[in-house]
This record gives C-alpha cells, sequence and structure tokens, in this order.
RNA sequence: GGGUCAGUAGCUCAGUGGUAGAGCAUCCGGCUGUUAACCGGACGGUCGUAGGUUCAAAUCCUACCUGGCCCGCCA
C-alpha cells in the first residue's frame, strides 16, 4: 500500500523533501510568532515548526487552536536537527485542522494508577504505554520466528473446557447450553494430543484464573505460549527454553533501543541475561543455596547499599530544602518535583529494609518438600545475571502429568524458569508421565474425575512417547523485559481482579 | 483470605483542632527556537460516605466504600 503521507518514523530519511505528515497533538509550546507542536502519528513522535511569517495568517490561528490530542495534517519540509529526537523536525507550510479535542485527560505530567486504568483506551497513546506495546509486538513475532524456524506448528487449545484442568486453580465458570463450562487455564493436555498428530507444536492464545490475587504478577486473564514436543525429555525441554528466551532477548535489544529508552530499561541487564547456558539447578541444589550463608551474605550487601541510597537521599532532600527560600519560582518547582521522586523512592527503600528480614527468615528457614515463595524465587534469581533454571521439583508440589525422576520417586521432572531482577516464574513445564496406569492413580489420588480424563488417557494407550512442554507467560515476560513494575502496563486492556472496564 | 498505607480542585499533592492551599490542566495576555518551555492573570472545592466527640473537624473516634503495596495462590 503506497500511503499519501509520510510516517514519521521514515522522516529521517526524507530530509530536504517536502511532504504530509497526519497524527494528533501530544504537546505543544510557543513563542511569539512561532508554535512548536509534538505531532504523534502512532510511528513516532516529530516536532512541527510553525511559523507565523512562512504560513500566512490562517495557518498560524490553525496551529494555535489545537488542543492536546486534537487531530492535525500538514504539509511542511523535512529538516536535520540534532536537537529533536530522530534528528528531524518538519518546518510547516500548511496546517489543517482535523478534529479539534475536547480538554484532554491525561496531561504530560503524573497521574495515579487508578485514573489511568480508568482510562486505559486514551492512556494507550502515552509515551511509555506506547512503548511497552510494541515491545510486546516484538516479542510475539519473536516467539512465532523461533517455533516456525524450528518446524513447530501453531495450533489452538480450546478456550471453553469442560473440566477443571489439574484440579488446583480457581476456574471462571460458565453455562454452556445448562452444561457448566469453564474458561481455560492452560492449553497443556490439548497440547500434548496435538504434539502427538504434529510432532512439535504450540499453542498461543489466552488463559483464565479466577484467583482472587492482587500483586504486581497477576491477571485474571493472561497470553500463554505452551510448546509441547514428543520424544522430547527434561533437558531437551530446559534447551527449547533457553533457546526462546535468548531469542526474545536478541530480537528486543536489537529492534527496540528507542523502546527500552522511553521506557527507562536498563539495557545492559538485558544483554547480560543472554549468557548462555542459564544456571540449571536442581530443586534441592536451589533449596542449598537459598539455605545456604552466600544467600545471607548477599541480602545483608542488599540491605547495605539501600542503608548508603537513603542517606544519600536524605542528604539531598535536607540541602534542596536549605536553599529553597532562596531559589526562582521556576527551581523551587523543580525541587518540589525532586522531593516527590525522592520520597517515592524512599518508600520504596523503607519497603525493601521491611521486607529484607523476612526474606532472610523464609530463606534460611526454608524446609525441603515446600514450593518456593515469591520472596524465594527473588533471592534465588539475585545471585545470577540470567534467567535461572530449577527442575526436579518434589512431585507433591506439581501437577499429576509431571513424569516422575527415575533415579528419585519423590521428584518429578518439572522445571520453571525463574527471571532475573525479581520478575519470578515466567516459565513452568517438564516432561510428561507416559505410563496409563500411573497417570490414573494420579487421577485418582489428585481427586479429580477420570471420566474428564477417557480422552487424555488414550494418548498413552495408542502409541505413548517421551515428550515434554512447558508455558510462558506472555505478560510476566513483557513485564520484564521492558522493566515494568506491574503487569497491568504490559497488555492493551489487562483484566485485574475489580477491573473490568474499559 | 490476611497485613498495611491512602482517599482534599479535572490531575498530582501540601495542609494533623481555629478564614480551603500550591503546581499542572483549561481560558486570557506576554515572549521569534521551545524541549514536561517560561512569565503574568483568571477560573476551579459536598476535603470518599454515614455517624460520633468538640464552642469549633479536612484534621480526633467508629463503621462502611474504593484503591495502592505486600503475603498466600499462580504464569
Amino acid at each position: 500500500m503506497t500511503e499519501p503521507f509520510v510516517r514519521v518514523e521514515a522522516l529521517p530519511a526524507k530530509v530536504g523533501d517536502t511532504v504530509t505528515v497526519n497524527g494528533w497533538l501530544y504537546n505543544a509550546r510557543s513563542g511569539k510568532g512561532l508554535y512548536f507542536l509534538e505531532l504523534r502519528d502512532g510511528s513516532g513522535i516529530v516536532q512541527v515548526v510553525v511559523n507565523e511569517e512562512q504560513v500566512g495568517a490562517e495557518a498560524f490561528e490553525a496551529a494555535g487552536s489545537l488542543t492536546q490530542e486534537s487531530a492535525f495534517r500538514v504539509v511542511g519540509e523535512v529538516k536535520a536537527d540534532d536537537r529533536q529526537r530522530g534528528g528531524v523536525e518538519v518546518q510547516a507550510q500548511s496546517v489543517e485542522v482535523l478534529a479539534l479535542a475536547e480538554p484532554y485527560p491525561i496531561t504530560p505530567k503524573d497521574h495515579g494508577v487508578e485514573f489511568l486504568m480508568d482510562r486505559r483506551h486514551l492512556w494507550l497513546r502515552s509515551q511509555r504505554q506506547w512503548a511497552a506495546m510494541r515491545v510486546r509486538n516484538r516479542i510475539i513475532t519473536a516467539i512465532h520466528a523461533y517455533f516456525q524456524g524450528e518446524g513447530y506448528i501453531q495450533m489452538d487449545a480450546p478456550i471453553l473446557t469442560g473440566n477443571a484442568v489439574e484440579g488446583t486453580s480457581t476456574l471462571f465458570e460458565l453455562d454452556y447450553f445448562g452444561e457448566p463450562a469453564y474458561l481455560t487455564q492452560s492449553g497443556q493436555l490439548h497440547g500434548e494430543a496435538m504434539a502427538m498428530a504434529h510432532g512439535k507444536i504450540y499453542t498461543f492464545g489466552p488463559t483464565f484464573r479466577a484467583e482472587k490475587s492482587r500483586t504486581r504478577r497477576h491477571l485474571t486473564e493472561f497470553w500463554m505460549i505452551e510448546p509441547e514436543m514428543a520424544f522430547y525429555d527434561l533437558a531437551m525441554n530446559m534447551e527449547v527454553a533457553e533457546e526462546l528466551l535468548v531469542a526474545i532477548l536478541a530480537a528486543v535489544t536489537a529492534d527496540c533501543r528507542d523502546e527500552l529508552e522511553t521506557l527507562g530499561r536498563d539495557v545492559g541487564k538485558l544483554e547480560a541475561a543472554m549468557a548462555t547456558p542459564f544456571p540449571r539447578l536442581s530443586y534441592t541444589e536451589a533449596v542449598e543455596l537459598l539455605t545456604g550463608d552466600a544467600t545471607q551474605t548477599l541480602l545483608d550487601a542488599e540491605q547495605e547499599g539501600l542503608e548508603d541510597e537513603k542517606h544519600a537521599l536524605e542528604t539531598e532532600r535536607d540541602e534542596n530544602r536549605a536553599r529553597y527560600g532562596q531559589a526562582k519560582k521556576g527551581e523551587k518547582r523543580r525541587i518540589d518535583a525532586r522531593e516527590i521522586a525522592i520520597n517515592v523512592r524512599l518508600d520504596e527503600i523503607a519497603e525493601g529494609l521491611r521486607n529484607i528480614p523476612s526474606w532472610k527468615a523464609s530463606a534460611r528457614d526454608f524446609e525441603w518438600g515446600s514450593d518456593f515463595g515469591a520472596s524465594d524465587e527473588t533471592v534465588l534469581t539475585r545471585h545470577f545475571q540470567t534467567p535461572v533454571i530449577v527442575h526436579r521439583y518434589p512431585a507433591a508440589v506439581k501437577a499429576f502429568y509431571m513424569k516422575r525422576d527415575p533415579e528419585d520417586d519423590r521428584l518429578a521432572l518439572g522445571m520453571d524458569v525463574l527471571a532475573p531482577e525479581g520478575y519470578g516464574e515466567i516459565v513452568g513445564g517438564g516432561e510428561r508421565a507416559t505410563d496409563l496406569q500411573f497417570l490414573r492413580d494420579q487421577v485418582e489420588a489428585h481427586g479429580l474425575p477420570e471420566s474428564a480424563f477417557d480422552w487424555y488417557f488414550d494418548l498413552r494407550k495408542y502409541g505413548s512417547v517421551p515428550h515434554a512442554g512447558f508455558g510462558l507467560g506472555l505478560e510476566r515476560t513483557v513485564a520484564y523485559v521492558c522493566g515494568l513494575s506491574h503487569v497491568r502496563e504490559t497488555g492493551p486492556f489487562p483484566r485485574l481482579l475489580g477491573r473490568l472496564h474499559p
């Protein structure tokens, strides 16, 4: 499609040309006889300079009438200017108003979470949200590219199911023409069936959990990518997860530099996270690391670091306050803004300092056989710069369909990948049980209705083979890659407890 | 489900028992290169809701509602 206008992202290649650009007003500044309009068109933002002497009274007035988020069209010359983002600006020759916006609620200033979430449909236009959605898109395309390049077939698991898959999570229940039905919590079991048909498959779709979890890591609706591979064992499964994550990190660090900068993401940390192989710790080794001296030392150092930062910030705040009286108005505003930023960080530090003693206690007192808590996962990953793979968990804390470790029947051949920087579990999976009688016993032991699994048992009756797979949580992955503090900013319209609109 | 913090102008917040405040947004004016521009002015309030204490409540007490963060559960 040849477009009759130029998109902002293409402007750097058009220096010297006269072009048409369409967009919305992101922000504006003015001087006598001058308007500086930040035009946002979805591909980027460019500054449009409107000079009264060059455009005439009518167009100049049109530029002055534009309110934030008004739609407008500009014809002008693309000029190189090092001071601008992207290195270009547009010197307007004409300005046409397409739609004047009513007063726009989201200003280029601070807003609270609730206010922004109520206006998510508009918030998506803001820079950070825009950048996060672009990274999400790049992650999605990287995932497809990886699997397609490796010969996987993408297949969809059903969203409506007649039974609770693992019997653990709380599901959303529906009325399916008089029968009880549920929104899927995992495509896992159907994925296994599809892998027996195609060898290597992956699902890519929504999953649902009705748990009343209110944390930075939880959504009630989220997207999961679930590869399933026939003739793969646990070690091969871990290798797939590692390759997939490296492919994602490589794609984003290569193609989303501007977005990561907008998000304030430390790209060095993402690059460091690509070093392979990722550590592979057995659950037992992880428990030893968690309960050992190294973890206590690490947390002591973190506590010291936080205390040093706290003192530095308090000193800066006191110095700012001391010169506040003599400061001019603009300087006072900057001091006020800085004070707010300092207080936010001090609150975070105070929370960290409150948490560390309980983290230390939780780590030190951890007992073999339990599942890791959120703080234990965070503490484990603090020892490494890359994601960490933990495998061979106690069977009791894993799903019924996991294969047992032939070396130790207490263990299941499950594996989790923990993301760095406290982002927690982004991958969970393992090698699946192949023995029909074992699965029947497990279903019974877990109190699940055997009739619901008749088709699943068939997979073991007709050519049962070793196979493995895992689920990758898309939103947690996006949060980690973007450095977002909450998964609510990882998708366009996140569904959380108490959040169904917009 | 548990813990904890908060709710004051459209937004972000200050005000902790005695006249309801600031910055931003909006509107008006100034400035010929601004970068969350800047400067001057105007506009803007049922202090979450309901009770209570007090001469007097945004401020103290009780209940409820809504939200943030943390834990549990999970990807």
